[in-house]
DNA sequence: CATTTCTCTTGATATTTATCAAGAATTTTC
DNA sequence: GAAAATTCTTGATAAATATCAAGAGAAATG
């Protein structure tokens, strides 16, 4: 499985082989069938997680028991509550596998070792941050200006492959709207 | 003014004082009276801006003209527009000044630089890079979960002082609701 | 300090979206 | 592959929020 880590890697960063060695020594797979846990709310994040195979949901619950989903990841793609794993707090977010899943994990002090003993791994997680917060700050300029038709387009847009993986209340509670509004919305979408 | 920028990173790190030096040495000042832009939409952002007096907000205009704002900063907050200063591409947000206000401005090259000649500098710059993250994720959450009233009274826990300094309206067009919503809103608080 | 501009509030009405309920379609499980 | 569980759609109605309009209040400007 650290092939597919090996492969991102050296996709994004040079490093020497022993660095590849150093990083594969420190990394934990974990298998995941569909609902299970990777993280459960209450819980202190201590890992963070990079998507080898699968597909994974982070979500928060609301009092009445409404799911919000506020992240989707897949191959490829990484996921922890950073919040959590940086404070070490209790996380208020659920992460679970939407289906079948490889996720390899390293501990928050081994990342830290890691950027610490290679630079250029130091520099990628933090090219990761930016891009990330850059995406986040585009989703709350889309929520506060467009319309929740407008928000499905641009998720459909950014994001075409995932539409036919998620189910699709997940897809509305990632929209903020409820299962019934995004099928009103798709139908009239499909008429036009 | 470059003290105000000093005891800033005083808390945050700790330097040599030809550090200081170095870094005063790149640092522009900008005085902006009320309403003067620090960015205008189509133009690459290219300097990060640290605010060391007055109160600034970006924003994004739409279809309709309407504004929509994603930040607020006030003293010692950092205001840019990340992804068009990662990317060297046209932002699609304005940053004006609210108040009169001086910024202090470090171009993108010299960020740069001073991360790598100054390490705890690069580092403290990926702590706000992580903060920024966590509280972008959690706005994105409390969009999801919760309603107006909500979001505005979560508004004036995390703000207190920017409720006052801030037109209602620009408030508003933060919580993504209309200044009428916005206007009822407190009302019905009031009347608790 | 009067006037102009901007900001805030309130009311009436329209639109969007949520809620509740039921049944259809799909997927999972044994 | 049939039964059970989950997911999706549709309709009727309710609630939240937006829009339009007008006037009150506050702040900026000459």
């Amino acid at each position: 499985m650290f092939e597919f880590f090996r492969k991102y890697l050296e996709d994004k960063i040079s490093i020497a082989e022993a660095d590849y060695q150093l990083i594969e020594s420190v990394c934990i797979f974990k298998k995941l069938r569909k609902h299970q846990f990777l993280l459960n709310e209450g819980d202190v994040c201590t890992h963070s997680g990079f998507v080898c195979k699968g597909f994974l949901r982070k979500y928060s619950v609301d009092d009445k028991g409404i799911e919000h989903t506020v992240y989707f990841a897949t191959e490829n793609w990484w996921i922890s509550d950073r919040q959590s794993l940086m404070n070490c707090t209790p996380s208020s977010y659920n992460i679970d596998a939407i289906e079948d899943a490889v996720v390899l994990l390293i501990s928050k002090s081994n990342i830290e070792m890691l950027s610490e003993k290679i630079p250029a791994f130091k520099d990628m997680v933090n090219l990761i941050l930016q891009r990330s917060l850059n995406a986040t700050q585009e989703r709350i300029n889309y929520a506060l200006r467009s319309t929740a038709e407008e928000r499905y387009s641009q998720f459909l847009k950014s994001f075409p492959s995932l539409v036919h993986r998620a189910p699709r209340h997940m897809v509305a509670s990632y929209l903020g709207i409820t299962p019934e509004t995004l099928s009103r919305i798709r139908k009239q979408i499909s008429s036009k």
